[in-house]
DNA sequence: TTTGTATATATGTATATACAAGTTATGTCA
DNA sequence: TGACATAACTTGTATATACATATATACAAA
């Protein structure tokens, strides 16, 4: 709590570097003890409302660990775990033995977030439903048997749904996914959330990660009546290819977004 | 489900909560002392590999800090610091007071990196250039007076650039920017680079965050023409805020990428 | 059966210390 | 002046310790 003395000389030294040393940083308040927001957070808040105010400027050095930590009472470790927030979420570059910079915000591309869609729908406190179009056993054949690297003639499950929304079809979903003759498949559980929950906790099955590539796509007649559009306007298409454990391939498809009620904003640098 | 706490029955009681209490996590080798990559990260890429392999499953409890620390001949701050890495990548969730799981993977969402189209194509060793198409200074009206928080007939710089790469025209670039009379606009410096690099250095137009929002759309017939495409075709619309300091708006316009050349893919929950 | 309490153990935060490793400015020597 | 060593910074890694806080469990009391 007991702010250091700062000679006044640091100022001017540092300027020429591109440094602020800190001042004006003290205007933005100082941290707040008895706050249950954690120090390391209140200060990489503090220090990404200076870059915004324009007080630590893009391409300018900030003051180092030591110095942030005299500046605001906080133990060097406390004050790397801020800044640390702030260089994972690409805001402050790192440089050992030379500083910490503010970076130059890329300003024409950025990370997306695409929210899985039951869940993003729950989210905003929608209701949200599947209505199956279609399942049946198929034999692995052409792209989905090599996308799944199986072999062909393997029994799959083929599927195709309507996801809605408030009602009103928004996306337009189909599937293959591995057959498992010892885990009966329950169409009552395709009616709500994602496909991959059929396999949770399946022994082998069980999704681990999953790898999506979002293109752009227009309506063809077919998608475009399911969804009550017009053929030939814009959508996305996200291609989905989920692995269990060793790499295994389980599920893969794609979902036909409907380019007039979908978009994707960037994310601010989030700090988490 | 009770569990006792006979020490026998560990192994067993354990595996009811889904705990595996480290067993197999040896398998995948120890910490390499010698090594010049740190033990924390290290540790992380061996938890990471325990999940891929399914020796830690989606929903199940990984051994606690302590008994990692005792595990790798680590301490515990040194197996905190893994395991945030890979909390903070959403790959783990920590509960305080009950231990750290392997999440349950989101397999129809994901986070997309859209790049800068200038980085990227450098990045690629590839070569990239700008073709101007226009520039002139306009009078703010509509949308981009709007969009930019300035009064109808402020002076704005409108352009119009055709991206390249490979010597094939790939985007479709229109912008709006405050107009600065102190700073004299060079049109050489349009040829290659991003547009907000104009304002690179500006006391008060320095780009500090940008606000981006991604859409579907479809090639009208200019658009078409410019990048060599038929009309209709699928592409993608990338809209564009700069924000410089105090959130003063400095540029506002939209890039056309072509459907045929841009797919985005979803990073593998990056631990960095 | 419910409620309260004690205990063990889990993660969360903050600090202090030590040393390693990279960068930069400066001073000395030829 | 130029080359080079070095001192004085910077960030990076690892450990130990303390306390706060959340959870599970066991067991006693009502």
């Amino acid at each position: 709590m007991g702010r250091s003395p700062s000679s006044m000389m640091e100022a001017v030294t540092a300027r020429e570097d591109g440094v602020l040393a800190g001042r004006g940083l003290e205007e933005l308040g100082g941290i707040d003890e008895g706050s249950y927001i954690p120090a390391y957070v209140q200060l990489s808040r503090i220090l990404q409302e200076a870059v915004r105010r324009g007080i630590l400027r893009p391409g300018g050095r900030i003051p180092s660990e030591s110095e942030l930590g005299r500046i605001f009472g906080l133990s060097r470790m406390t004050v790397r775990r801020a800044v640390s927030l702030l260089v994972d979420a690409g805001l402050l570059d790192a440089r050992q033995g030379s500083g910490t910079y503010v970076v130059n915000p890329r300003t024409d591309g950025g990370l997306f977030l695409v929210p899985d869609f039951h869940e993003e729908m729950l989210s905003r406190g929608g209701t949200s439903s599947a209505r199956l179009l279609g399942v049946r056993v198929v034999p692995a054949a052409g792209r989905a048997a090599e996308k799944l690297g199986v072999k062909r003639g393997r029994r799959l499950i083929y599927l195709e749904r309507l996801l809605e929304g408030e009602g009103e079809p928004l996306v337009y979903e189909r599937k293959y996914l591995l057959y498992d003759k010892s885990q009966p498949l329950l169409e009552g559980e395709l009616g709500h959330g994602p496909v991959s929950e059929l396999f949770a906790g399946h022994p082998r099955y069980a999704p681990v990660r999953s790898e999506l590539e979002l293109k752009a796509t227009v309506l063809g007649k077919g998608e475009a009546a399911l969804l009550g559009r017009e053929a030939g306007e814009p959508a996305f298409c996200l291609e989905q290819l989920v692995f269990a454990a060793n790499d295994l391939r389980v599920i893969w498809g794609w979902l036909i977004l409907r380019g007039d009620r979908f978009s994707f904003r960037s994310l601010q640098a989030e700090v988490r």
